[in-house]
RNA sequence: CGGGGUGUAGCGCAGUUGGUAGCGCGCCGCGUUUGGGACGCGGAGGUCGACGGUUCAAGUCCGUCCACCCCGACCA
């Protein structure tokens, strides 16, 4: 490719509105322009670039037995009637009407779409296990897209979807991904970790996230250095100690004028702040037979604690979580501020596991301007459910090992979730086994999202000239730099440098040839920005010596290497710069 | 949806007490220059986010709305 003809325009400044290094970065060297909020166009350097990285995710998706489909992005809203999203999923769907008025669906994941086939197409064990996928693009409306092209609301996917006779099946097909996945980010070089995930409400008993570590994430993750442990903040366990051994004393009320949270409360009785027990006010939609209701939930944690929500939704099998409004919580006889459950009937009360052995805790009085003092669990008050439901923080003890655990931010960059037959069973995608009865099939899913994960890459990879891409990844293998200037050697430069272009392309090798009339510094800056792992330049200094200058993006070393060994020695560097990708992988054994 | 911020040329920005819009980069032409973002001369490019109001006069004052960014909520 010639840069005098390329759609892509440097900029020495970013976009004011750029915050995060990738986004910034991307936008400069010309690989994307945003066309509206997390809508991205993919310029012709990052189309290349996400080419690759698809290209790989196909490569290790077909060497663990996929196959490559196309599903359609607009689907009707029959086949996300059936599986109850249509109700379920809220304004994130993107939802029109075609010009006969039906409802119809922007796709933002394709499960119905596999099912709607394989409930016709697949009808016996024979066909089982089978593993498809697609490369397609998915809308989610995001209430707020962020950070360039890691939170986007249009957004391409690698999705697959294994199908098998039973949980055995899946529990293959799921290690399989496992283990693909971590070649996908390692052929990209994007160093991630593997993290145990909510499966939230697709049922199914196991999900994975694959995290890449950095401070622009948002999902924070709990490590344990010492064993390994390590989950997403949502699921994190940790050990819990019980803050006093002291007996039960007598129930007191006092006055408590003005202390409506926990820290006017502390300040006020001189109390720690683990003596104290706080209440949340959660609504929650819970599935009653057939019927969806709305109940209020009294969440109670220790004061020194916050509520993990995905925890209380999980414990309470809710479909959506919101806080309650103040007159909600006053309706059940709750005074906000001075609330507990202690005399209140008919609410939901969820208690965190280390309440009941937290004795004398001080709590609402459900009067305004008092608590109590040593209320007690099981004395006081008793829950309808006692479970884990705070959130782990930086320094908590691991539960497998009781190190202190790190709380770190990442960037989801894939998940592998174990489905199993939730789908199938709705739709009624069933397959004859063996003994003749029918089956539903038991399914997996898998997602890559190949915006994010180039976004992620280059996170990974920049310096203050630019990108710094790993050559699996790079738009072009080589960038080539042709310095012919207003020197009397101008036109020899020329010559030289179009038929080394003429030579790389006819040995098979992609190259990027900045041809433009500019100045030395301009190319060197828009290469160094781009970020190619190889640039050869041709310029009047090295040529006198008969030779071109060779130069990694990531080294300051340059070498001159005869003409007539250009493409042989560029061959090899390229060829050692791929070794060097495929050496650094690591084979990572999936552990149940 | 709550909080904060920003909207003036492709990008970054300035614009005074309200008086009819400017700078740098980029872009076009000509010339000089040519190994780390050159220089001179000439030029193109703006319904100042939108609508309404105040005023003789609005980029500037008032109101409403919209878009975009950040934090939070949310996220199959």
């Amino acid at each position: 490719m010639r840069m005098s003809n390329l759609l892509s325009q440097t900029l020495r400044e970013a976009p004011s509105d750029a915050e995060i290094p990738s986004h910034q970065l991307l936008v400069r060297a010309g690989y994307i322009r945003q066309l509206a909020a997390g809508i991205f166009t993919a310029m012709p350097l990052a189309k290349r670039s996400l080419t690759k990285i698809e290209d790989i995710m196909r490569e290790e998706m077909d060497a663990i037995g996929g196959q490559e489909m196309t599903m359609p992005v607009v689907h009707p809203a029959e086949i996300w009637k059936a599986t109850g999203r249509w109700e379920k999923v809220g304004p994130e769907m993107g939802r029109f009407q075609d010009r006969n008025g039906r409802d119809m669906v922007l796709a933002m994941t394709h499960e119905e779409a596999v099912v709607a086939i394989i409930k016709d197409e697949i009808q016996s064990y024979r066909q089982l296990p089978m593993l498809i996928y697609h490369i397609q693009t998915k809308w989610r409306d995001d209430p707020r897209p962020r950070g360039g092209l890691i939170r986007v609301r249009e957004f391409t996917m690698k999705d697959s979807y294994s199908l098998d006779r039973d949980w055995a099946g899946l529990d293959l097909q799921y290690a399989n991904h496992y283990q693909a996945y971590f070649r996908i980010f390692g052929r990209c070089k994007l160093p991630v970790i593997a993290v145990e995930s909510d499966v939230g409400m697709m049922g199914g008993n196991m999900a994975h996230e694959y995290m890449y570590l950095t401070p622009v994430g948002e999902d924070t993750l709990l490590l344990c250095d010492e064993c390994g442990y390590s989950a997403n903040r949502q699921i994190a366990k940790f050990q819990k100690k019980s803050a006093s051994t002291e007996k039960a004393k007598k129930l007191k009320k006092v006055a408590t004028p003005a202390a409506k949270t926990i820290a006017d409360l502390i300040e006020f009785l001189k109390i720690p702040e683990y003596q104290t027990a706080k209440v949340v006010f959660m609504m929650a939609v819970i599935q009653d037979g057939n019927v969806e209701k709305e109940k209020l939930i009294f969440a109670i944690v220790r004061g020194d604690m916050d509520l993990n929500e995905t925890k209380l939704m999980n414990a309470v099998g809710a479909k959506q979580l919101r806080p309650a409004e103040e007159s909600e919580i006053i309706s059940v006889g709750a005074v906000p501020g001075y609330a507990s459950p202690i005399g209140l009937k008919g609410i939901l009360v969820v208690v965190d596991d280390l309440i009941p052995d937290s004795p004398n805790l001080v709590a609402g009085a459900n009067e305004d301007g008092y608590h109590l003092m040593n209320v007690n669990y099981g004395r006081d008050f008793i829950a309808d459910v006692v479970t884990d439901i705070t959130a782990a923080r930086d320094g908590d003890a691991c539960p497998n090992c009781s190190a202190a655990m790190k709380a770190v931010r990442g960037i989801e960059v894939g998940n592998i979730f174990k489905l199993g037959p939730w789908y199938s069973e709705a739709v009624g995608a069933t397959y004859q086994d063996a003994d003749g009865e029918e089956k539903p099939v038991v399914m997996g899913s898998y997602g890559i999202g190949s915006g994010r994960l180039l976004a992620s890459v280059v996170e990974e990879y920049n310096d203050e000239y630019g990108l710094l891409l790993p050559i699996s990844v790079s738009p072009y293998e080589v960038h080539l730099v042709e310095l012919a200037g207003g020197k009397k050697e101008s036109k020899e430069i020329k010559e030289t440098a179009e038929k080394l272009y003429q030579d790389l392309k006819k040995a098979g090798i992609e190259v990027l040839f900045d041809d433009r009339d500019e100045s030395p510094g301009v190319k060197f800056n828009d290469a160094d920005l781009i970020g190619i792992p190889l640039r050869l330049t041709v310029g009047h200094r090295v040529l006198k010596e008969g030779g071109i200058e060779t130069k990694l993006r990531s080294e300051s070393e340059k070498n001159i290497i005869p003409l007539d060994q250009a493409v042989d020695n560029t061959k090899e560097t390229i060829r050692r710069l791929y070794d060097q990708v495929e050496k650094s992988l690591k084979t990572v054994e999936f552990e149940s």
